[in-house]
DNA sequence: CGGCATGTTTCGCC
DNA sequence: AGGCGAAACATGCC
């Protein structure tokens, strides 16, 4: 999925929704639970908030609609994609690559009135779902509340790579494979490090970088825009750190791209 | 054509 | 019991 970020980028797009009432509701029901229709016509959109890479549309006595994006799910709102294109999905917009279409309409419930979809969620590969009053109390410390103290909590007395940690939901909720490697690259540690044998300091550096570079990330739009983006995965050219070539190495089954210089 | 991809879940093996 | 890695899921793109 997208990451937090991108989560974060489409609820501020899907606010403009709130107050309206849901009139009609088209579903793929391989991947949105077969009562979606049913038990969603006629609420109002009450808040629509974000918990780690997840977002939550509540409505007014109805239930709260979770969207998960996977690897390719996107939103799109009344027609306009916050974000037009992800890293490593497609730049096409197939209707039928929809996986939920959410009309919505000021007044009460008159489907003479609606429009095209307010909310579409359009995902190819198909590994998002839509969720309906998801329990989410496994998820960890949210991504934009981490603290040292927190993370340090998070971390306990757990042996896995620290890399592989900072993806675990349950440890920290919303960081992705790019911004994970990122917060790394800031605070200058070893992706493959245990977590555990983090040292005080350390943990106060990874905290620092989690909560001075997500805002930035966000205000540029989203978590492929840090030192490592994709071009730079992909190339690993010298670091802009210290010049010296970054690495790749699969930590936890996932692609870690991380200086061998200064992330110690 | 082969390999890889901002993710999560499941399964089998220590 | 619990932790870890590989595989599966599904599809597009380079």
């Amino acid at each position: 999925m997208p990451e937090g970020l991108e989560a974060e980028i489409w609820r501020t797009s899907l606010e403009v929704t709130v107050g309206r009432t849901v009139v009609d509701a088209w579903v793929d029901d391989r991947v949105v639970p077969p009562d979606f229709v049913d038990r969603i016509t006629g609420h109002r959109i009450d808040s629509v908030r974000r918990v780690g890479k997840v977002v939550l549309i509540d409505t007014v006595d109805g239930p709260t609609i979770g969207l998960h994006f996977g690897m390719t799910g996107r939103v799109i709102v009344d027609g306009i994609a916050p974000i037009d294109r992800l890293q490593y999905a497609s730049a096409r917009d197939e209707p039928e690559w929809d996986r939920l279409r959410l009309f919505a309409s000021r007044r009460a419930a008159s489907p003479a009135l609606v429009g095209p979809p307010a909310i579409r969620l359009n995902d190819p590969r198909r590994l998002g779902h839509v969720s309906l009053d998801a329990d989410l109390s496994a998820l960890g410390v949210d991504m934009m509340a981490v603290t040292s103290g927190r993370l340090r909590a998070a971390i306990g007395r757990r042996q896995p790579a620290i890399k592989t940690l900072l993806l675990d939901q349950s440890a920290v909720a919303g960081l992705g494979n790019m911004c994970a490697d990122e917060v790394l690259w800031w605070a200058g540690i070893d992706p493959h490090r245990a977590a555990a044998t983090l040292t005080d300091d350390e943990v106060r550096r990874l905290a620092s970088a989690i909560r001075r570079r997500l805002p930035i990330m966000l205000r540029r739009g989203g978590s492929h825009t840090g030192v490592l983006e994709p071009d730079v995965r992909a190339a690993c050219p010298p670091c802009e750190r210290d010049g010296v070539p970054l690495r790749r190495d699969v930590i936890g089954g996932r692609t870690a791209v991380w200086c061998p210089e200064h992330q110690r």
